[in-house]
DNA sequence: TGCCGCTAGTCCTATAGAGGAGTATAAGTA
DNA sequence: TACTTATACTCCTCTATAGGACTAGCGGCA
């Protein structure tokens, strides 16, 4: 984060370093047209070809977006690069479709370590744990649990159950003013328990997918930990190699 | 492959184009340094900065390779993104290795649908199959099965299976003139059959990862199909989201 | 023999400027 | 009112040029 700014380092390196620590610090936020080429080209006084190399990065890093005569505007995190896209989401008409979500639980508790582990917070903080189904035609096809920090996330403690969307993430925005700006996520496989076999109707051993994801602020502070398992039948990668 | 050139496209455009049918032909081999940027400049007839800028849009897309104060060079294919890195293969002492091979067989056949199909090869056509275990520390740890078409791969066929090194991808190369310049890979999770278990000393029913690898020469002909089995438990996949 | 500096060749950074092309909105016209 | 045109703004492409920085190899010197 504090990275020395090496003065011997190229211009348009110190340039990308200047305006990525502006999107960081929360001046310019995620959706937010910033100023013209030209503008900070003379701002920062140098050639508007050096200043287009530095937005360049900052792109390609994902972090701006360009839209041709319109202007430059601060990424939104978009998550189509999940894991999640690999499970066969088909509705029984055969298009892809974003699964209904039902709330079992949601209860306040003392963070177990593994979630303070991921949060990255002290012994005893307390937290929102959220767990619910994802179904496809009424059928269970996902089991997740969802921690959340508190205070930031008092919103969702006291929400109504049948209120919470499928999306969670816009609504975390709107009610907690809380934006996930990236995530990481690890995949692994396991023999679901008898427990989750009988929330996703498998066979108890049947192997699931499972998914941790730590999603986390523009400022890269942990926000929200999840764990969701699905059925391994239904999950399918692919990549390509050069 | 062949696209119109579309003469309204940006010029540098135009030029990544050539220069890729220069690589595709194979005019230009993997491994080869090409010419000086100043020197296609002037051959093209655009300013250096032109060039610079056709000859970066190849190297984003990993198909030349930059090397300051030398020159540029197509890329070989490098497997850094397979999905076999996540499997942990970590050998007693705890570092990464490359595991050993044992071939169980190497057999001439008619292809089946299912290899015809991923080398798009007409009916009838025979490959090479070759069947081996691949170990860490004389531990089985994935099951590998290999077609190759024929007659390209007539040097496998006869070979001596002691002489078939681990990596297999130099000797094709070596020994059949074959170079791999790009691959699909796609991964599954399946309940092992009880002939996998045995081989792979886990209990018939536990999950396992399945790789199928489509390996394809510079000119994009699938040249080799395989499937790996390895068990689900040593398998961790990561990746970030922004 | 072994070290050191020079040099030619390469890619890398940066400048200043011109005109092209896409988009949104305001102004004009029927 | 409804459509068309103008315009002002944006990012995009391209030129021509200059000097910096990195690397490999050659030749001189101890």
């Amino acid at each position: 984060m504090t990275a020395i700014a090496d003065s011997r380092l190229p211009r348009y390196l110190l340039i990308r370093d200047q305006l990525h620590q502006r999107i960081l610090s929360g001046e310019w936020k995620p959706g937010a047209l910033i100023d013209a080429e030209s503008v900070l080209a003379e701002r920062y006084e140098v050639a508007l070809g050096t200043m287009r190399k530095a937005i360049e990065q900052l792109v390609s890093e994902g972090l701006l977006e360009r839209r041709h005569g319109v202007g430059t505007f601060v990424r939104r995190a978009s998550f189509e690069t999940s894991l999640f896209r690999f499970f066969r989401f088909t509705s029984a008409t055969g298009e892809r479709v974003v699964p209904e979500s039902q709330i079992l639980e949601v209860q306040v508790a003392t963070a177990p370590e593994e979630v303070r582990r991921h949060l990255q917070l002290p012994a005893g903080s307390e937290v929102v744990m959220v767990r619910r189904l994802r179904l496809i035609d009424g059928q269970a096809v996902q089991f997740e649990e969802i921690s959340l920090p508190l205070p930031q996330f008092q919103a969702v403690a006291t929400a109504e159950p049948a209120d919470m969307p499928a999306l969670l993430y816009p609504w975390y925005e709107q009610q907690c003013g809380q934006i996930v700006a990236s995530a990481h996520e690890e995949l692994m496989v396991e023999k679901v328990s008898s427990e989750h076999a009988q929330l996703l109707a498998l066979q108890t051993g049947d192997p699931a997918i499972v998914i941790e994801r730590v999603a986390r602020d523009i400022a890269g502070a942990p926000i929200e930990w999840r764990r969701s398992r699905g059925a391994a039948e239904r999950f399918h990668y692919h990549i390509d190699i050069r």
